[in-house]
DNA sequence: ACGAATAAATGAAACGATTCAAAACAGCCT
DNA sequence: AGGCTGTTTTGAATCGTTTCATTTATTCGT
């Protein structure tokens, strides 16, 4: 059971091949009757495109190929929204891949959307560049870096300001009048980390007066959040920060159970908690989380923006687009709820 | 800029075209000279083959499509990764496409698949089955239909028993020695409550003495857990439940909030708490939240399987797989941290 | 009613990989 | 050398769609 050709369409509708093929890509160029017949025909047989010949025969596809470094992520779920979202409002569709973290996989999926002749690529790179994707590159693939930077004559990118997202944070706590801050993130090595507390230091020396203490912790998520939140709280209270900014939200919520569980300290009045990423938790924590949110499904549209750019012109000099994240104010800074767009 | 094609390899290393595709997919056909020259020729052209030019000629895609109803739930993001590495195991690739519950863009995507002639599909319906779907299975395209069962003759599916999973946390809270039980969960028009509460009411028929009641919500997240929690505190202490089972997690979390901020009642001491999902807040929740996991990848690798069986054997019987979900026993409900499989 | 101009329909060629029957080649034995 | 077997290599045909140069039909003015 071979399903429907044009050559079946056109049989059955008594017309050429090139006839079909121009109701379905030139309505406007014949006429009201056959057109009416072949459309029957087409539903009376259920004929469906054939992708491949369509692809083979205009000699690229009508999909962009998106790898992401995590697709469980709700930052890169959304960046992938957004993408698919702008790349429909052009006709075209994305494709997906999550490369986890894992370098081959990585190579895998590119190897995949080589062979399916992309129109392009936008990828978050794991580690560095690799290979393969300067290779595609040199072979006229049109690629797009997202959430990350590369050679900047080479490859138009798309990615978040993390120094003014820690400089939005702190500037929050300090205009919510508080002045000994602490920031609480993961090794000074990942780079989004040291970026967001760059940003902090930045705001903290415009606050004659302010102080800012780094705390490290081994690891970004829920449980380090409450260790440290503990040891904090054991010390004496005058030496305790009034506000405290959390490298992700993850660790805010650890920080907030700890200080909520302690019942010694109120949110915000005797200290004040933000944290970062606005996950959707955030929201909705026993006292709600101000948060630095970062405009992922944007990220996505300007992606597909710049790779449109590029396929139209790939002689045009290449585009980067840093996006400023904003401030998501809630009850944990004493803030109703507000966003506030840079 | 053209890209090479196997004629260009062919000419370069001076063969015939059919002789570059043994190379590729025979290669033990062609003596070792040959192929050393082919080889050396694909390198330095950078050849790479076109997938839609294979595809053509052989009918068919090595891709299985994948629609679910929301790419950011954590459950569809596992479900998709179990499929894409059972996939992987047999050579082909899965694309992934979210109807966000979007019965149009559902249409959208299955359009598209049909068009890319996938191998099958696997999809949870928005709703009801469309008639888009039932076309499809008209057509000969192999569906299986994913978290959903449809006409048993005509669909193979892979679901989960929401029944036993009701019955697995009720059990849990009555083995614990709790007698007074509540189920508090959104309306029961949806399916999967009614069918937990269901399971909830088989356990404590079990147990004589034991009583349930339900508590409604008006919907599943974590302020619906927190105002049903806020409720249920104004009441005198013996009349108050000693284990509850939230729906979801999303309901514990917020029913654990409430607790924990009353400040009179301890977990589990006082009152056990037990939610369904599983989703990672559960674990690192101020008490660690027991919950009933749901098999996710299994769920996805299962779908592939019975997909190629279809494939392998149109005319075979259809397979309907039930999963039974797992408890995972955590502080809420005074248990260390087990996983307990049916 | 005739030719010119416009509109509509035609069908062969092309896209690139794979397959398969046929041809070329190599090795071996008599 | 000739015949035989088995291994390599060849290249035309094929998949389904779109395009484009042609052919055929229609409309209009005079």
């Amino acid at each position: 059971m071979r399903s429907a050709s044009v050559k079946d369409v056109a049989d059955r509708a008594g017309v050429a091949v090139g006839t079909v093929s121009h109701v379905l890509n030139h309505p406007e160029r014949v006429s009201p009757r056959t057109k009416e017949r072949v459309l029957r025909a087409i539903a009376e047989l259920g004929f469906v495109r054939n992708d491949a010949a369509r692809q083979l025969r205009a000699g690229r596809s009508r999909t962009i190929g998106l790898v992401m470094l995590d697709a469980a992520n709700p930052f890169f779920a959304s960046l992938a929204r957004g993408a698919e979202d702008a790349a429909a409002e052009a006709g075209n569709s994305v494709v997906f891949a999550s490369s986890r973290h894992d370098p081959e996989r990585e190579s895998r999926y590119i190897d995949l959307f080589e062979e399916q002749r992309v129109q392009g690529l936008l990828i978050t790179p794991v580690g560095d560049l690799s290979s393969r994707v300067s290779e595609l590159k040199a072979r006229g693939v049109a690629v797009v870096l997202v959430d990350r930077e590369g050679d900047p004559e080479l490859y138009s990118s798309v990615s978040v300001d993390d120094v003014h997202g820690g400089y939005l944070a702190a500037s929050h706590l300090l205009q919510a009048g508080r002045s000994r801050l602490a920031f609480v993130g993961g090794g000074k090595h990942v780079q989004q980390v040291a970026d967001r507390l760059r940003g902090a230091e930045k705001a903290v020396a415009e606050h004659p007066g302010a102080t800012l203490e780094f705390l490290p912790t081994p690891e970004l998520d829920v449980l380090a959040g409450r260790s440290v939140g503990d040891e904090l709280l054991k010390r004496p209270r005058h030496s305790l920060p009034d506000g405290i900014f959390c490298a992700n939200d993850l660790l805010a919520t650890g920080m907030m159970q700890s200080i909520l569980l302690m019942n010694s300290l109120r949110i915000p009045d005797d200290v004040a908690l933000i944290g970062y990423d606005d996950i959707a938790f955030a929201r909705s924590a026993v006292v709600p989380l101000s948060s630095i949110r970062q405009p992922a499904e944007e990220i996505g549209r300007t992606a597909i923006r710049l790779l449109a750019q590029e396929l139209e012109d790939p002689e045009a000099g290449r585009e980067h687009v840093v996006f400023k994240p904003e401030l998501v104010g809630r009850a944990s800074t004493g803030v109703l709820e507000s966003v506030s767009r840079p």
